[in-house]
RNA sequence: GGUGUCAUAGCUCAGUUGGUAGAGCAAAGGACUGAAAAUCCUUGUGUCCCUGGUUCGAUUCCCGGUGACACCA
């Protein structure tokens, strides 16, 4: 069993003036789903209002909040990715409502999103605030994974497919260190990882310089037990809101099923349920084990980045 | 009240011709480079209901409890 961390005190307003001070280059509020970050990252930005207002700091000075939730990008999933846009009040928020229902959006795009709106708030002489639960899409944003835009290869990709999945792993591994030859569960995905690799290895990695170096990290912390019950009051709260309807109405505009599944969680369940797989009891049931699973995942992630030398200061919401 | 069936992991249940047990789910830990709320890997979990008997040895067989269910009254 892994210790919860310490929870330490944070002190916003100083926060912010270390991060005016050049200390650090972006605050980010993160921690497992149903914690807290979005209203964290609100009482962030209202401080930084009253500072601003009392004279503390450059008047006029305004924080603005960039999401970092894989989910919340898309238009018409609200309920079930527990978008709250009413809890921003007049405060800018980005990266949410960014693209279509049952499209796919991905941790490239979202790189290069994160960058524009970083930059262009810092142009604004605003605080960025990057607040999610999206582990992947925080480090890629603040780790800046020097990520080329490779783009598809059909003549390589036809080459590949000839060989046969073991000299297509020992070309991999020639080329990359192979935590496992296993994760490429598909030849799919491993002729991509392939065609990466080639295209990495013949054009020198560009970096990108317009993403934050140093960020200071905030982590909402809830002990397992309370994040448990967190999540399924919260999932009661979102059936009566009407869940149900929002996952109906995605339905009936003509997405597929499929690609609601894959979406996972609320949207997967809840189109199981519509579609006659689940009954409602067993759909609300399996749906709170799979938020309590994933939530455990996102630590998981959170404990991986500490574990890098990444410091988190764990805080109580 | 009588008869029968059952009682094993947090849950649903296998199993042991007598040598103290295993699946699924849950749980815990981990991984993660073009859908990451996805996808994948690893790991346990025990007075085998309680007394007593037979036996070198009982979760397993026998007696008696207790509880659940079914049927009969």
């Amino acid at each position: 069993m892994a210790l919860l961390p310490e929870a330490e005190n944070v002190d916003i307003e100083d926060t912010v003036l270390r991060y005016l001070d050049g200390e650090f280059d972006l605050i980010c509020v993160l921690g497992p789903t149903a914690s807290g970050k979005t209203k964290y990252a609100v009482k962030i930005s209202e401080t930084i209002r009253q500072m601003s207002a009392e004279g503390k700091i450059v008047s006029g000075t305004g924080a603005e909040i960039i999401s970092a939730d894989s989910r919340q990008v898309y238009r018409g999933m609200d309920i079930g990715t527990g978008k709250d846009l009413g809890e921003y009040g007049d405060i800018p928020y980005h990266l949410i409502d960014i693209a279509d229902a049952g499209t796919q959006y991905n941790i490239y795009e979202y790189q290069t999103d994160f960058e524009k709106a970083y930059t262009e708030i810092i142009g604004r002489g605003n605080i960025p605030v990057l607040c999610g639960g999206s582990g992947l899409y925080i480090e890629a944003a603040t780790c800046g994974y020097s990520l080329p835009d490779v783009p598809a290869n059909p003549e390589l990709r036809a080459e590949l497919e000839k060989e046969d999945t073991e000299t297509l792993i020992r070309k991999l591994a020639s080329l990359k260190p192979l935590h496992n030859s296993t994760d490429y569960d598909t030849r799919k995905r491993l002729i991509r990882a392939l065609e990466i690799a080639i295209y990495e290895s013949e054009h020198p990695l560009t970096h990108r310089t317009n993403l934050p170096k140093r960020t200071f990290f905030i982590g909402t912390l809830v002990s397992r037990e309370e994040r448990n019950e967190r999540i399924d009051r919260r999932l009661d709260a979102r059936l009566e809101e009407g869940m149900i309807e929002e996952v109906q109405h995605l339905l009936d505009s003509g997405i597929p099923a499929e690609n609601l599944i894959y979406y996972g969680l609320e949207y997967k369940f809840v189109t199981l349920y519509l579609t006659g797989v689940l009954k409602y009891d067993e759909m609300k049931k399996l749906l709170a084990i799979a938020i309590h699973q994933f939530a455990k995942r996102q630590m998981t992630w959170f404990r991986g980045m500490e574990r890098k030398g990444i410091t988190i200061h764990w805080t109580r919401p």
